[in-house]
RNA sequence: GCCCAGAUGGUGGAAUUGGUAGACACGAGGGACUUAAAAUCCCUUGACCAUUGCGGUCGUACGGGUUCGAGUCCCGUUCCGGGCACCA
């Protein structure tokens, strides 16, 4: 008998020894070079980890273990974004405190990981909900409260710059309270009254990014727009510089293109409208300058002040109404209706530029968060405000030679521009010259219209970003609690040495009956300001004793800068040290999904260039290389239930038609309409189910009548879908690391396909893994399970397999092609098998290839060659190009890095001579003629390039 | 509507970035070993034609183009996925 490749024994052992000598435990050390690896962290939810979770963070592991052999020192850390949603509305159900639930699930998922062989150094473990983490990003929100971002510097800068700078331009007022509205106009972190999302269903305000489709993101409950008094962070001022920093990181293309729509740059220019017949002025904000000779209404945002300033009394009632509707529609609503809805306002706009009068209507196709809430018209050349003048009857006037503007406005930014002005009397003269585009193309006419525009001072060149600023408090019990109290209803910081300020206990995790967020259930919780300590809410005599913030802090606030803090995790004293930071610098390789691209990498961004505003962070951009992997999907199972009764129909028996009105399938069973029911995949091999089990599953099946087809099985219906709890579709990395083995587990999540591309589990192709790492043991075992590695020379053949591999299996990491280095792992343990290959020289290197990829296989097989040490500290091999080379024939010439005529090369020509064999070639001569060669390339069995350049 | 990415056998996916398409794995079929099963090993496996042999033709969503040579580059079309979306 061979000896067999015992998964369970290895794994356990190495799993131990690891743990006792601390092999992953990583200190910082200025002789060796660093390189930061990192997952995003998982929120710990009560289903536990299924194998979909693994993916990246097995991918990573990949990588920080490659870059350890290959000598650096590598920081590969793992931790949990605590705080969130599920465990406060499981507290909400159960009564059970929030932290109790986030704990015990960490203790799950930590159990599961540590089934799987991770590299990470636990010590620098890191929870966003323990106080001694939390301490951090309190100082943080407290240190962009007392910062602005200074236009000039594109950087934050302390708070007291700003009051200096008003006291010397003698603008600071001398009331507190006008001294603290003025400086919430500029601080980074800052109280708002902003329209939010507000979220009924849920109790809280929801960021832009946790919105989708007019819904919350988390439940799918309406989501209304609302007027809120609410913390705000500043993330606008950094616009530009979210975007510059794009340029110097690696990430995606599609992500990075995401981030730049998020953040929406577009330079256009701002003009002055003056009202008729009226002292009130206001701003429009157009990317179209080149268009002012079209605009034939202007459109003001119904949320604008300038509607009321502008509205004339016999239209008053008209917009009122109008305002009213408005209001009480819902932002899902707005997103999906779009049909053409507005009012008169009664007022007219003049148009600097023709001297026209254009009416001035409100409408809500115009947003009030936009540019400056107000537009001008040009229905000939934007689809909207076409619409609209068609519905209202307004003139089109055409700008493009041969736009066709009968049936649609042309929106186009090319062409050649006429009708500007219609005739010279048109066009208002300033200081003698007046604006004429005609036969300029658009491109022309936007830079000649801004250049008039500012030469005269009828408004300025203006970027604007859509990027909003991020609304940070949420009415909820789980999160953390900001270090703010509140002094006659102006907000004050606590002291930073009283930091951290810790979520207080309630009794219970829903609002208050009055409406407060759940923190005004907390019974201790009122600043005592001269002994500063936290006190009982009834000592508040707003002298001494004052109400502290009863908002918590968003999501995304703890898992904004905690790679930092992995740098130094137990730091008492600061964020992160000098020392810690100045090593670790930022993350080198980053991975995680790409559904955060608009979400928590540009917050993350934002803090992080905060901090290094302030010095903390020693890197601009926080993450230097991206990768999204994609998701794992489930395949989930459905059986079919016959609608009002207790029957099941196998799915093959069922006769599909397709509803125009749902768009969708519906199925019939003999005219009975059948709904589709999950069923736990556990239940189903291939399509077929297991009827017994499914009846021992819920009460629901119990009694259930189940129609099977003619083969007496009953088949489910089988859809891809995201791996969930509530689908039944979820597959449990633990059953596999039974079954197979950690090192198989890690294998196949990476054989499946390419990281970043999502694909459903299929346990399917597991066995292959399998089969590969029992193969590749029996190369280092006889039959009587005695180590069968000697001292022999190495043929020919063995160094090139290995050394093919060893290039192989580098370029792959490299490049995270980590299924094509596990096929030639396949191939070359194939060939070394057939060659009988039991040298030394090339068995001992193979355990270092393969200890990213199976650490454990691999610590054993190093351990039974007579290592002391942990595989994790040998060294990766280099390859030698000489074992590599290569004898067959072909192919074709090349002149100039363009490729002439192809002729056979004799298999085992060298290089040179496949040169000398080209240029002489007849075929040759015509290209050679009048030339000298500059230089050749020759690929043996492929191609020869020669480049040429005529002689002088 | 705009932007991005993609389409290769029965399946997941390779292809040195313009150089033998289908590596590797799964599945399927055949065989060996075995009383039997499991495990293991060997052969076949894109399609079609020829199979006693060599072999031949077609083939990377579709239609064109560039090239000695195209899965890869260019133009057009179709389909699927992702992001943004009254952003002026």
């Amino acid at each position: 008998m061979a000896k067999e490749y015992n998964f369970r024994e290895i794994d356990q052992k190495w799993h131990q020894k690891w743990v006792a000598n601390k092999t992953y435990k990583v200190v910082e050390d200025e002789s060796r070079k660093k390189f930061y690896v990192l997952n995003m962290f998982p929120y710990p939810s009560g289903a536990g980890l299924h194998v979909g979770h693994p993916l990246g963070y097995i991918a990573s592991d990949i990588y920080a273990r490659y870059k350890r052999l290959q000598g650096y020192n590598v920081l590969n850390p793992m931790g949990y974004d605590a705080y969130g949603l599920p465990a406060e509305q499981y507290a909400i159900k159960t009564g059970q405190h929030p932290e109790k639930t986030t704990f015990a699930n960490i203790d799950r998922y930590r159990e599961q990981l540590d089934k799987i062989g991770f590299s990470f150094d636990w010590d620098r473990e890191v929870r966003t909900c323990t106080p001694n983490y939390y301490k951090w990003t309190q100082w943080a929100f407290q240190k962009m409260y007392n910062s602005y971002f200074d236009e000039e510097l594109q950087k934050a800068q302390p708070i007291e710059k700003l009051i200096e700078k008003f006291k010397k331009e003698g603008t600071w007022p001398s009331d507190e309270k006008e001294q603290s509205e003025l400086l919430m106009q500029y601080r980074l972190a800052y109280l708002g009254e902003t329209m939010v999302n507000w979220c009924p269903a849920l109790g809280t305000v929801l960021a832009n990014d946790e919105v989708v489709n007019g819904v919350s993101e988390r439940g799918g409950y309406p989501v209304e727009q609302k007027k809120m008094r609410q913390w705000c962070l500043r993330v606008s001022a950094y616009s530009q510089r979210l975007l510059d920093g794009l340029e110097t990181i690696q990430w995606s293309e599609s992500i990075k293109e995401t981030q730049k729509n998020w953040i929406g740059r577009s330079e256009g220019t701002e003009v002055e409208i003056k009202v008729a017949d009226s002292d009130v002025d206001f701003t429009i904000f157009t990317t179209r300058a080149d268009t002012m000779f079209g605009v034939t209404f202007f459109v003001l945002a119904p949320e604008s002040e300038l509607v009321d300033k502008v509205t004339t009394p016999d239209q008053r009632a008209a917009v009122d109404e109008y305002i009213k509707y408005v209001k009480g529609r819902t932002e899902r609503e707005r997103m999906i209706d779009h049909t053409v809805t507005g009012v008169f306002s009664g007022a007219y706009g003049i148009n600097p530029i023709t001297g026209d009068k254009c009416p001035i209507y409100v409408a809500e196709y115009v947003l009030a968060g936009y540019g400056t809430g107000a537009i001008m018209a040009v229905p000939a050349h934007d689809s909207r405000d076409y619409a609209f003048a068609k519905h209202f009857n307004l003139p089109i006037i055409p700008l493009v030679e041969g736009a066709d503007v009968s049936e649609e406005s042309y929106d186009a930014k090319e062409g050649i521009v006429m009708n500007s002005p219609v005739s010279p009397d048109k066009s208002v003269k300033y200081d003698g010259e007046s604006l004429n585009l005609n036969g300029k193309t658009i491109k022309e006419a936007i830079a000649e219209t801004k250049r008039f525009v500012k030469a005269h001072n009828l408004g300025r060149v203006k970027v604007n970003y859509r990027l909003r600023d991020a609304i940070f408090s949420r009415q909820r019990y789980w999160g953390e609690p900001f270090p703010v109290y509140y002094k006659n209803g102006i907000p004050q910081m606590i002291p930073e040495e009283c930091l951290p300020i810790e979520l207080p206990q309630v009794d219970k995790f829903l609002p208050t009956e009055t409406g407060e967020p759940p923190l005004g259930n907390a019974q201790i919780w009122a600043w005592d300001e001269q002994n500063k300590k936290i006190v009982d809410k009834k000592l508040i005599d707003e002298k001494t004793v004052f109400p502290i913030e009863l908002y918590t802090m968003p999501g995304f606030a703890g898992s904004s800068a905690y790679y930092l803090r992995y740098m130094d995790p137990l730091n008492t004293e600061a964020l992160v040290s000098e020392k810690a930071a100045s090593y670790w610098q930022n993350v080198d390789l980053y991975v995680g999904g790409s559904e955060h691209a608009t979400g928590h990498l540009i917050y993350s961004r934002f803090w992080n260039k905060f901090l290094f505003d302030l010095g903390v962070s020693k890197k601009d951009e926080p993450f230097q290389k991206l990768i999204n992997q994609g998701m794992i999907q489930g395949w989930s199972s459905f059986v079919y239930r016959l609608r009002n009764t207790n029957k099941f129909v196998s799915f093959d028996l069922l006769e599909e038609k397709y509803d125009d009105a749902k768009k969708k399938n519906l199925y019939y069973y003999q005219g009975t309409e059948a709904d589709p029911v999950y069923a736990d995949i556990s239940m189903v091999s291939g399509n077929v189910l297991d009827v017994e089990k499914l009846r021992q599953w819920t009460p629901e099946f119990r009694d259930g009548e189940f129609i099977l087809n003619n083969n007496g099985q009953y088949i489910v219906s089988q859809a891809i879908e995201k791996m969930s709890k509530s689908k039944y579709n979820v597959v449990n990395p633990d059953d596999i690391c039974e079954n197979y083995g950690a090192d198989t587990l890690r294998l196949y999540e990476m054989f499946l396909g390419p990281i970043e591309q999502s694909k459903p589990w299929d346990v399917a192709g597991i066995d292959g893994c399998f089969r590969f790492l029992k193969k590749f043991w029996s190369l280092y075992w006889d039959k009587e399970g005695n180590l069968t590695v000697d001292d022999s020379e190495a043929t020919a053949d063995n160094m090139k397999t290995l050394h093919k591999l060893i290039k192989k299996v580098t370029a792959d990491i490299e490049e995270f092609s980590y299924n094509t280095s596990i096929s030639a792992f396949m191939v070359a343990v194939n060939e070394l098998s057939s060659q009988k290959c039991r040298s030394k020289q090339v068995l001992s290197v193979l355990p270092v290839l393969i200890a990213p990829f199976a650490p454990h296989i691999a610590e054993e097989l190093w351990e039974a060659l007579g290592n002391s040490t942990s595989v994790c500290d040998a060294q990766w091999p280099a390859f030698d190009e000489k074992y590599l080379i290569e004898s067959t024939v072909k192919l074709g010439v090349q002149f100039n890095g363009k490729v002439r005529f192809a002729m056979e090369f004799p298999a085992d020509a060298t290089p040179d001579q496949m040169v000398q064999m080209a240029t002489s070639a007849p075929d040759a001569q015509k290209h050679l003629e009048g030339m000298q060669i500059v230089k050749t390339i020759a690929i043996p069995g492929r191609i020869v390039n020669i480049v040429v350049k005529p002689n002088n």
